[in-house]
DNA sequence: TCAATTATTGACCAGTCGGTCAAATACATA
DNA sequence: TATGTATTTGACCGACTGGTCAATAATTGA
């Protein structure tokens, strides 16, 4: 019926995300969206809408991508035991920053801090993303394995005990992202992972 | 010899601080400041310099004023025994948000996510905050009080296991910060800091 | 009282901000 | 091939950005 859009919206909203991401909404100008897309100004306003629509497309396919990869290695009994998984989650935020030089952090947590107070709709999708995860990690920590009970000795929790520790594992998580942002010694998130595992194992 | 200033640098510092805490770096206009300090932007220059050496000011008055006071918490024996004193400090994060509805956080874990990889400046501050947290974190895990010792019944720790948990008390902390900015229910601040404190006294 | 020195003031700057729009363009259908 | 429709384009907008500066005012020591 009429012309086709010259572009994938997918891909433009996941190169846009890249740059809300590490700039932040109030660091990002349009400018930045231009080059990082390649589109015009007008052709993101008819796509998408105004720099917000984009911020929260951004951060929900970061939620949709990022966040949901966390919770499927958390809850796929196949990347180990319940204790091994959480180790694994923890281990990626030093690998990041180890290895990337990834400065970036977590988008979700970066949000919460710049626009989640401020902003209704970016509150919701970081409060359903926070929701997600401590429920993932809840999961996990409630795990029964009767086959491998014995041999790995991870101590089973009730429920409300794993509900507490669902909320101090999600606070060590966003936590040692801040510090790999601030720009602590990786040492320090080393030790904050190891006594995480310590305690879980004990 | 000269015509004297006719304000306080350091209310002006105390009033600008409260709004960079609020709305961040680039969030903060040179309107929003004329407006809270009541100053022209000339005089502001005159007196202090740019943006960027007004926000470092700020960030720095924090950290005298508002860490330190932390540290002084975590540190002094009157406010009492070490885990009385670690549970004190997550339990103000809880009350902030309930009783102040205070969405400002901490202004140390908002530079480090939002200025800290990109300014020199604003890292050192941070980390600097961030390694004296750290510091006095440690220095009450590892302190034993022998005529307190039986009272109490807190697990002494090795200077290693001391620098461990301390690091995750840390992280737990700025999570919990991060948490409650996101929105989080209040309940979810409850359950990891009740998670944090069984964990301590067990 | 006068000179020297510093603070205050508000007008001013170029550049950038987010956002709009009408004209040109390209496609699918008839 | 003609027509209707949606997309692309780049010029354009007023408002605001961080920052400057020359004129004016206030103070102290000489």
């Amino acid at each position: 019926m009429a012309r086709p859009r010259a572009f994938d919206k997918d891909a433009v909203i996941a190169v846009i995300k890249n740059v809300f991401w590490e700039k932040g909404f109030e660091g990002t100008s349009y400018t930045d969206l231009i080059a990082a897309s390649g589109l015009h100004k007008g052709s993101l306003y008819q796509a998408f809408g105004d720099k917000r629509a984009l911020y929260l497309r951004a951060l929900a396919d970061y939620d949709a991508m990022e966040v949901e990869a966390g919770v499927s290695l958390l809850i796929n009994p196949d990347n180990g035991n319940a204790v091994e998984r959480i180790e694994a989650l923890l281990e990626a935020v030093i690998t990041a920053v180890r290895n990337h030089k990834d400065r970036r952090g977590c988008f979700l947590c970066n949000a919460a801090i710049d626009q989640a107070p401020v902003d209704p709709g970016t509150e919701e999708i970081v409060t359903l993303g926070l929701g997600r995860m401590h429920h993932a990690i809840e999961m996990a920590l409630s795990e029964v394995d009767p086959s491998r009970q014995h041999k790995n000795r991870i101590p089973s929790r009730s429920a409300p005990a794993a509900k507490n520790t669902a909320s101090q594992i999600m606070a060590c998580y966003f936590g040692m992202r801040v510090m790999a942002k601030a720009g602590v010694p990786l040492s320090m998130l080393e030790q904050a992972r190891d006594a995480i595992i310590i305690q879980l194992k004990g």
